[in-house]
DNA sequence: TACATTCTGAAACAATCGGTTCAAAATAAA
DNA sequence: TTTATTTTGAACCGATTGTTTCAGAATGTA
């Protein structure tokens, strides 16, 4: 009975993330959204709420579509290190075409946005967590293969992975260099190899 | 023979410092700033041309004021793993206080401004590219001494230091963690002493 | 004291900010 | 076709955005 909605909903989100990823949360406006999904603004604001909704609708999806590309090298069969070590090429191949050029949507509203806005850092924090705790998985397969040694603590090795990977995509995000990203991998298996000397 | 102005440029500086540190480039208004100096929009104008005129103004007395204080761990005559060990801790005594809770100025606005604001980029990266020359002179230095193999490629380590400086400075900004620190710390003089096999 | 110079305060600028209101249009079921 | 329900468009909200203008206040020198 109800009339039907001349939008789609996920085509709002997707259209919508890709502004926030390019210019961040506080310079784009409630205007921009609309126009670039021709979309009204009562629309807007019936289906998310309001401009902080939408946002964290977007941070859903880029979890959903972008970071799990990151969870597939863990499927492969080739043992732990060699996916630890895929985890960084996957940045290879689009680096030069957005939307990557702008970073990984996850830290850019880490130092944007989620500072001032708690909704936001919860959820930001929380996917976050879910990366690391893959890692620390894979780390401590690794362990039991016998790839890594246990000299390793798991949680702390997987947050310095995570770092490394977070400050390449802070890096690239400025000047793209695909060397950067090689050498960086190359000193991350480096460092879960050789054991680090207490 | 003119009337003295009645603010100091320099006061006026720092405390813009203060507020594009905390919340940024965009979401500081130019209200925000002339309350926060007690000066006049007119005068402001009139001293720094435009909000990115002074914004810029505000990096460089960053760069001088604390950027420089990274420099001094390369002064100490302790050797330079010594050294670049150090350059971590710097962060340790003061990240539970602003502004150091608010991260690395020059990472934020890498991340915010610079891919957008080209005069802004130009002087980030090369403020960056300073920390890097530097952490490079260390290794080269380090090499001649026999603490560093020769096997490092002194850009290239200089830059995944750099780099993982970088995230940590990221991270610390959403979740204060002094652990975080010291295990960066330590995996990074392991890679050092560790030569990464390629 | 008069003068040339410089700074300051307040008002105004158009544009945009995120958000609200509401009557009219559109629909599916009765 | 009537009716109940929901979406839509457009106008409107006050507040704020960065920036400009300009008359008048304040000054050191002559």
């Amino acid at each position: 009975m109800p009339r039907p909605k001349l939008f789609s909903r996920e085509e709002v989100i997707k259209n919508s993330l890709m502004l926030f990823w390019n210019k961040g949360y506080y310079p784009t406006g409630v205007k921009e959204i609309t126009e670039t999904s021709e979309i009204n603004k009562s629309s807007l604001y019936e289906a998310f709420g309001d401009k902080e909704g939408l946002f964290l609708e977007c941070l859903h999806y880029y979890r959903n579509v972008y970071l799990s590309e990151f969870f597939s090298v863990f499927k492969s069969d080739a043992g732990q290190l060699h996916a630890l070590s895929k985890f960084f090429e996957l940045i290879i191949p689009e680096q030069h075409q957005p939307p990557l050029t702008w970073g990984c949507f996850l830290v850019n509203t880490m130092v944007e946005a989620a500072p001032h806005e708690a909704n936001i850092r919860t959820v930001v924090l929380s996917y976050l967590k879910e990366i690391q705790l893959r890692l620390e998985k894979s780390i401590v397969l690794g362990q039991r293969n016998g790839e890594i040694s246990f000299e390793h603590d798991p949680e702390e090795l997987a947050q310095y992975i995570l770092n490394a990977f977070t400050s390449l995509r802070v890096n690239l995000k400025v000047q793209p260099n695909t060397s950067l990203i090689i050498s960086t991998q190359k000193y991350i298996v480096g460092s879960i190899r050789n054991v680090h000397l207490t």
